[in-house]
DNA sequence: TTGATTCCCATAAATTCCCATGCCATCCAT
DNA sequence: ATGGATGGCATGGGAATTTATGGGAATCAA
């Protein structure tokens, strides 16, 4: 894997669905981007999946070209192929950052993560997430704060990975 | 592969046959066509299969060159090939883009897929496919839903691809 | 000679292009 | 140190273009 995301910031949406993002994202994607040239607009693929899902999750090109394989690898017919085909290939939009450093949502995106001022982007490993703020709020914030609030004082969250194999 | 296409939308049919294809489709189909020339309008074939489908599936100059290839390189006489002669080369329809971007579908291709005023398209791969809306929703989306149905709560359809070679 | 297909033209909405500004943090020379 | 000068970053506006869609007339084909 290449270099992951990291951190997490609130942006202005402008009306035509300009966004910035966060400038140290867009390191990793260009990093991401096998095409990328210095001084031009390096690409990615945001995938916004169903209607159950109401963020979006924004993969470099290399991430999403490790996925494809992995999918063209599924036998043909399959349904786990053809739900991982409908998915990533189709409920996924190709695009680049332009030229000031923001991603261009179309109106059918923003409508489908109901964006209208404010977008909240977080990381996610090697793909980063964007969602409207107050639906980020609402649904994941508030669904954490209270799973961390029944654990124990001074619980340390790293006992998580003890039981993962080395 | 040539560059892959990506995403769905909907779309109308206007009576006449023609349908808006999805504006980056266009650019795939235009790369994929060796032909092509800027301005001039991009060539792709059609394919439409016997009775039981009902999608047509949208191939790229190239990618059905390619196929082509596969199909000559089975044994004369084998009942394999002519299946998918009968398929690719018989049950098929070459066309190209028109300049405003639209696909012309004939009487016949309508017919077979009961297009009447709005089609879906949605990208597989290396091809895109073109539904009658209300087929894709009653045939894919009702059985892929039910299936998913029957999965855990906050199943990742990415564990499918966890037991694919890396 | 009629239904199907082509060709040419039209338009509103969405998207892209090009250019501009206020802010900071940094760097530099005095 | 300190008042610019510099450059990246977040954001905004207007004009030009593309996209999706529609309609009529001309042309084809059986």
């Amino acid at each position: 894997m290449a270099r992951r995301f990291r951190g997490e910031s609130h942006h202005k949406e402008d009306g035509k669905g300009r966004v910035s993002i966060p400038a140290l994202f867009r390191r990793v994607i260009e990093l991401g981007d096998p095409n990328y040239i210095e001084g031009l607009n390096p690409e990615l693929v945001i995938v916004y999946g169903d209607h159950r899902r109401n963020y979006l999750e924004c993969y470099t090109i290399q991430a999403i070209n490790e996925l494809d394989l992995k999918i063209d690898a599924l036998p043909r017919g399959s349904m786990e192929r053809r739900m991982l085909q409908r998915l990533f290939h189709g409920q996924s939009f190709p695009t680049m950052v332009d030229d000031t450093g923001r991603l261009v949502l179309p109106l059918k995106l923003r409508k489908k993560i109901n964006l209208q001022t404010e977008a909240f982007f977080i990381a996610a490993g090697d793909t980063f997430q964007i969602w409207k703020t107050e639906t980020y709020e609402a649904e994941e914030l508030s669904k954490t704060e209270a799973w961390l609030d029944q654990l124990p004082e001074n619980f340390d969250p790293l006992v998580y990975l003890d039981s993962v194999a080395k």
